[in-house]
DNA sequence: CTCGATATTTCATGTTGTCAAGCAACCGGG
DNA sequence: CCCGGTTGCTTGACAACATGAAATATCGAG
């Protein structure tokens, strides 16, 4: 039988639990200020770093490629993304930011408040504890 | 010049992302062990605590009403949920788990395994410090 | 009793997600 | 070269989730 898991870690589980809640609805609300859904943010924001194919969105998002098609159609619907040929395979097809797609994935990650608002009340002294526990926790990973 | 968000924040905000993806993950890995969905999981365990009418339901899922009537939908065709009439007012209705819902929810919880994998590494006196950390980023938000 | 507010459902619609099937293009061994 | 297997992407059918508007039933105040 697995040890029952204490209140320290419970709690802290619970806070976690929250903080996810938390990202969730600012980031879903900052999207929509700008018309976008979580998942079209989410690609823009990837695609406003580099042009990649789709099958690498796929694995970003984890999720299938045939989602992928269909959100990328959405964007490019909107002039925010466009499909170019990848010179080398033409099997692949890069997905790319327009100049439309980077003003826009700008934008947005000015309005993801998340991380001034709640981290502001912590010194940088107590954010460096935070990063080197949040480093810790992630990094043996399964 | 100074950078509208330090770089120490900018990779705390990083690593929470991350935080939240793989809570995401796990959450919906171990919901499908028991053939749920997300949404499904969510709602039976907030209906393990105690029945809940449909609008608090909707209240804490921060979603429309009308989508809870779907996802309960679901859960009370599988016998994991049923809904009673509330004694004080006949337009309310109680969606509340069934045995077999406690009893599914009961392994859900257990499989959640976040709380023991990611924290597993870190000290109890760690984990004090973490909940205080993340206590105070959620706290008011100031 | 009547009127407005509340709780839920139904319907139409759109987005996200899966899976299976299909097509085009790459790549290796003959 | 060509052939067969693999890879990358799209399409189609379908389920779940999410919203908004409209319908129904009930409550509560005047």
């Amino acid at each position: 039988m697995v040890p029952r898991i204490d209140a320290l870690t419970r709690e802290v589980v619970d806070l976690i639990a929250a903080v996810v809640a938390r990202y969730h609805e600012e980031y879903e609300e900052a999207a929509a200020k700008h018309a976008l859904t979580g998942a079209q943010a989410k690609v823009l924001a990837l695609l406003a770093r580099e042009p990649l194919p789709m099958r690498r969105i796929a694995q970003l998002l984890k999720c299938e490629p045939s989602n992928v098609t269909g959100i990328v159609d959405r964007l490019e619907a909107r002039g925010l993304v466009e499909r170019r040929p990848d010179p080398d395979d033409r099997r692949i097809k890069l997905a790319a930011a327009t100049a439309a797609g980077l003003d826009t994935a700008g934008r947005l990650s000015e309005s993801l408040d998340f991380a001034r608002e709640p981290l502001a009340g912590l010194s940088a002294e107590e954010r460096g504890v935070l990063r080197d526990l949040l480093r810790r926790m992630l990094g043996t990973g399964a």
